[in-house]
DNA sequence: ACCTCAGTTGCGAATTGTTCGCAGCTGGTG
DNA sequence: CACCAGCTGCGAACAATTCGCAACTGAGGT
């Protein structure tokens, strides 16, 4: 599912996009590409902190919404209020979230892809984005009956 | 899609489930049988000061969780922060949103139904429940090129 | 190495959407 | 018709995110 997560990989890529390398952008870069699940602001603010111990979390936002808008990293917003972010790096996969425990499991399924563009097609429009998300629990686990 | 939208139909719901039954839900759940769109919040609130002119949006969001816990209405997060609200009363149906002019398209597709549960189970897990959220703009509209 | 300045940062305050605390009110039951 | 659990309005509290602004800093040119 990850094509290339090193630090270097990101920064080549602002680079390219012109956007400036900053300390605090970099350390963000590496806190991302480190990261195995899909944190949210607050957790990159608090990992990026132990680098930086004065980065702000509006910094943090700001960056991200710069790396969103390179398309370099997605903002999820799973059912509640907080937005979760992951690097980009990949081919596009959907999500499950575990209603238990809020545990994130990346899946693809090319004919659901295929669904969609179809259902779009069908209703009149041209597919732009879509978001998908399955909550469940672990198939027998305790909770059954 | 939809099976009763009468307010009477509402309002016995909420008797049988206990929920107590004042002008102020009345007035909300009329605002909710006659919404064809998915208003958020403030617009129902808007809405139901025609008739209760010091209802406060605290009472609005009150009663859409009291309804949302027994199950009369849905309350949906798209894209953006504000949720919005819809009768729970047909068959279950996903969202197309417009791009461009925010409007929302329903539909249902009973393969992808399908397909979102063998894919949970693929995964080792008991589909409980789902978002999909289309985005898209209108085929053959001018944005083409 | 140094200058320059557009782009970036930290701070705290503003915004937005939603919820809470509490004193007063009210539906529906006896 | 009185009672009281549950409901309401109000304004304040909250949580996530964004903004305004003065100070700072990368990276290109010299």
């Amino acid at each position: 599912m990850v094509v290339d997560r090193s630090v270097e990989a990101l920064n080549e890529a602002c680079r390219s996009r012109g956007i400036r390398l900053t300390g605090q952008r970099k350390a963000i870069s590496e806190v991302m590409a480190r990261a195995q699940d899909h944190p949210s602001a607050t957790d990159i603010h608090e990992l990026v902190t132990r680098k930086h111990p004065r980065i702000s979390l509006a910094t943090v936002y700001r960056t991200l919404s710069v790396l969103r808008d390179a398309g370099i990293v997605e903002e999820h917003r799973f059912g509640e209020g907080r937005c979760h972010y992951e690097l980009a790096d990949g081919p596009h996969h959907d999500h499950l979230i575990d209603a238990e425990t809020g545990q994130i499991v990346e899946f693809t399924d090319p004919e659901i892809e295929r669904l969609q563009h179809a259902i779009a097609e069908r209703l009149g429009y041209r597919l732009t984005g879509h978001k998908l998300e399955l909550y469940g629990v672990r198939a027998g686990d305790a909770d059954q009956g």
